[in-house]
DNA sequence: GTCTATAGGCCGATAGAC
DNA sequence: GTCTATCGGCCTATAGAC
């Protein structure tokens, strides 16, 4: 959007970047397999991005940038309690942010960046809640909003991630179990809103 | 304990490369890091381990097994539920956990063998929920035991990672929202059982 | 079982022409 | 912005002597 030629490039980039580490880890990211997956030169990578940190950091920011939108517009729907608990359950953005993490533990600028977003998440995670409850007159003292909010990620993510490994023990009960309060609160389940306009990847 | 000589150099690598992993990461990892770092030559790692795949594999059993034998330890104990919520809030396990699961994500040989022990892992602790949910009279019903076992390791696992990260939103309301029904079912808390004997490394 | 030597490969990053 | 050429480094793994 901002230069034509350059940005183009620059997209086309974090684009296989992306793939790469969806499809193999970031421990499988090189400037050299990047540039083969995007129909360009190694040292194109090293032109747009100093280093592959700053490759790294690009490409968890549009990506979280993504993810945030995404959550927002969950927040302003009908049924907002419904719409974040679709978007922890649904594997393809846990799946990138997983890589980040893994990559983050022993990278600091990374860490700082991941943890700033998982606050920003959590703190409106847990507003929604506190909202919801509110209007259906739940005294937030006995469930407090973000012990819900951590409760429900919590579940969703090591469901995600347990999926992932291949094991389903006490997935189908625990998400009957969350579903059915969210209906007792929520009435049932609305189909997830499409996604925003604008993205390159439905992340 | 089977061969003198041979097992030693082996359990020192082995011992490298959990430290390795710990402080650096699996992508850190490399038979070269793991010879200077057990004062040995990179060739003897290719020696003992056919692959690093092998190696890793090997690594992988050696912590599964002491996390297991540990969990049983907690659940013969007196207050079950608090000795495996410990166990899962330590964040000395968990740690290299994530880094297996992480490695795990595009290795098939790794996923299978944790996707198994996962299992167990959750088959052990939905037991001892239901048998301490029983022996207190309270309906599985309204409370499966499996679900209360994602819900309580979900949460432990997301603090875990966030506190890596540095951040620690709802983490305490989380901690004492749960302690505070582990203290109604089975009492205050008791210290952690010592660590079995036997163990290299407090895993 | 442990050593030396080495093959063969991928990596990040830079210099300099166009 | 994109190219060619290249440096210096670390990697897994094997062969063969002891």
């Amino acid at each position: 959007m901002k230069e034509d030629r350059s940005s183009l490039t620059r997209t086309a980039i974090l684009d296989a970047t992306e793939q790469i580490m969806r499809e193999e880890g970031y421990a499988a990211v090189s400037s050299r397999k990047i540039a083969s997956s995007a129909g360009l030169k190694s040292q194109l990578v090293h032109y747009h991005f100093r280093s592959m940190d700053e490759l790294f950091l690009a490409l968890f920011q549009r990506v979280e940038e993504q993810q945030f939108r995404r959550m927002t517009q969950a927040v302003a729907s009908q049924k907002p309690l419904w719409a974040l608990w679709k978007i922890s359950t649904d594997a393809t953005g846990p799946w990138l942010n997983k890589e980040f993490i893994a990559l983050a533990t022993h990278r600091e600028y990374l860490r700082n960046e991941i943890a700033r977003a998982a606050e920003r998440t959590r703190q409106l995670h847990a507003a929604v809640v506190a909202r919801v409850l509110a209007q259906r007159g739940l005294a937030p003292q006995a469930w407090p909003p973000v012990v819900l909010s951590i409760l429900l990620d919590g579940a969703a993510r090591l469901i995600n991630s347990e999926t992932a490994l291949g094991t389903q023990e006490g997935h189908a009960e625990t998400i009957a179990f969350i579903e059915h309060y969210l209906g007792q609160i929520e009435g049932p389940a609305t189909p997830l809103a499409p996604y925003p306009p604008g993205e390159t990847t439905p992340d």
